[in-house]
DNA sequence: TTGTACGCGTTATCAG
DNA sequence: CTGATAACGCGTACAA
């Protein structure tokens, strides 16, 4: 591997005039350049980042911390952050909490942001459940920049990326008010969420917005997961109170209740209508496909390597925006009715 | 940030000797070892692995190519790498081919790889279909070692983790002819993929073992999406030749198999028996839930990061192994003929 | 077992 | 605009 040494001495400049070159900051004359291309194009010279980083002290990196690598999400926001971040010769690290226990996640969280400060990563971005704000406050004033993807923190709001979950909520219910529906049922993740209240505060105002009062025995809440749709559309059932419809906390949860609803002989839409939220992938494979609201995932990726890209690496962003609006996705489990 | 020299001087030792207790490789007696920890406790050391990584030309990271972040197999796959490799203290970048054109996927792969070349991985692991045999063989007697995750190239073979695919076809077409099925259509991925026509071959293998002729006509290639499924069976269906079964290349034609055949108001599985390949996520929450088979890709994730465990951080492994075998998983799409 | 001294390949700070 | 030269923080022969 030539150095930057050997290119200096062929193009019989000094080690600081390539450097020059490379980095196109201080001002090089065009002769000169040309001398150190043609010696770097000769010898295939090719920088040495790690030598770099150590004396710039930057690693042109930044480390991605997600809870899971599996979900359905994780891609998306993957995609929106790597493909930004590439374009601009960034490079991407990852790590998980290790798929832990759910009591240890908080620590395993933890550790796998430690890793990657260990790392120089140049910032980070993080999508993380059990850390409390607190920490992430407190881990915000060190000299890594954190950012954070689907989650707000007052404190530092400039570096979080959300989605309008209480206006996600309100969309999915009025699309199923503006089908006709009045008897909506809600089943909620589990309500500690912010994600999950928010939601559900949404849902309300469109039924107090249409003059619809909201009955707490059609409120059910559970897991993000499809048995909490199977659990709460049963309960729901076993109540014995009225709805047509049912607006769920997330798609998992919708699947659940359309499971539920065909394994007792409810045709869908006809005898249930049905909402989910987020619309992950398998949303449009399910049948009937799911009417859902979009959760903009990959583009809320982007911005957050576009934040870190204009805080960390001063490169001027235009369009940043840090809250995101869903956005009802109508496919076919919502009945019209007449 | 504290550096090595300052643990030396609060220890009262040499520069060295910290470093020895750091890695743990030369002998230090118990004495000095507790003073030099003693030392970093205090002043809350955290070595500096870029400046390790410059002296002892290592990284520590190993680096992950794959043409695309939101597919259903990454982040299985993703998941199996990191839970390994972050076991083993290393660090996992990743970068994608650029969401680019079909036409310049290629290239995009070949930048891809160039770029965590760069970074200096001490491996790679990629996943990729553009790319030829021949370019990969070249890459491989680089200095930094690379391996194929489900792709097999003989001339690179112990790099290469992959399917049995040609078991997998096998598999699925004997699930159907268990259950009373003869005249069963294919609906293949492009042929000139190597994955597609193995599975096919195992396909082909199955009937004839059990006596039944393959029929030419039953035959259909398509890509390996949802639109490969519908058109397939649509030309299935237009051509006039009976068949009660369908086995597909993978489990998204095997959707747009059941979009189509519903469409066409057949109920399933009673007027059409349906099985996939891959086991993605959303198989089970299609309706009817897919009986596929299975691509352990998180399994084989973990094996390539074993795999470089083992050759490139000596780091002794057990149960090694390259091929992995599919398995049926049943569900509900295939009807048993009495 | 421990210490010395040099090297890893760049960037950055000064002069000139 | 260009050239010396000192960091950057650590690993490792070699010597003691």
């Amino acid at each position: 591997m030539a150095t930057i040494y050997e290119v200096s001495k062929l193009a019989g400049v000094s080690l600081a005039t390539v450097s020059r070159v490379m980095n196109k900051n201080a001002k090089v004359s065009d002769k000169t350049k040309a001398k150190v291309l043609d010696a770097m194009e000769a010898l295939g010279y090719r920088p040495n980042n790690i030598a770099r980083s150590l004396a710039s002290n930057r690693t042109d990196s930044v480390g991605i911390m997600v809870s899971e690598l599996h979900g359905p999400f994780f891609g998306d926001m993957m995609a929106g952050i790597e493909e930004e971040l590439r374009a601009a010769g960034k490079h991407v690290v990852i790590t998980t909490g290790g798929d832990t226990l759910e009591e240890d996640k908080e620590h395993g969280e933890k550790e796998g942001i430690d890793f990657l400060i260990d790392r120089n990563c140049d910032a980070l971005i993080v999508h993380v459940e059990s850390i409390s704000d607190e920490y992430l406050i407190n881990l915000h004033k060190g000299k890594t920049p954190v950012y954070l993807m689907s989650r707000y923190v007052k404190q530092m709001a400039d570096n979080c990326i959300s989605l309008n979950n209480e206006q996600g909520g309100y969309l999915a219910a009025k699309a199923l008010i503006d089908k006709g529906h009045e008897k909506i049922a809600y089943i909620s993740g589990p309500l500690f969420k912010p994600d999950s209240t928010a939601r559900l505060n949404g849902h309300k105002r469109a039924l107090s917005e249409h003059g619809i009062d909201f009955d707490e025995r059609l409120l059910c809440t559970g897991e993000f997961k499809e048995i909490g749709g199977t659990k709460g559309l049963k309960h729901l059932i076993d109540t014995g109170v009225e709805f047509t419809a049912v607006a769920c906390g997330n798609d998992e949860i919708a699947s659940g209740v359309m499971k539920y609803a065909r394994e007792h002989n409810m045709k869908l839409p006809e005898d249930l209508s049905v909402i989910g939220f987020d619309n992950v992938n398998f949303a449009s494979y399910i049948y009937p496909t799911l009417t859902t609201i979009d959760n903009p995932v990959r583009r809320m990726g982007r911005m957050a390597a576009k934040l870190v890209l204009q805080d960390v690496y001063r490169q001027k962003q235009d369009d940043i925006k840090r809250i995101f609006e869903p956005k009802l996705i109508e496919r076919h489990t919502i009945l019209e009715k007449s």
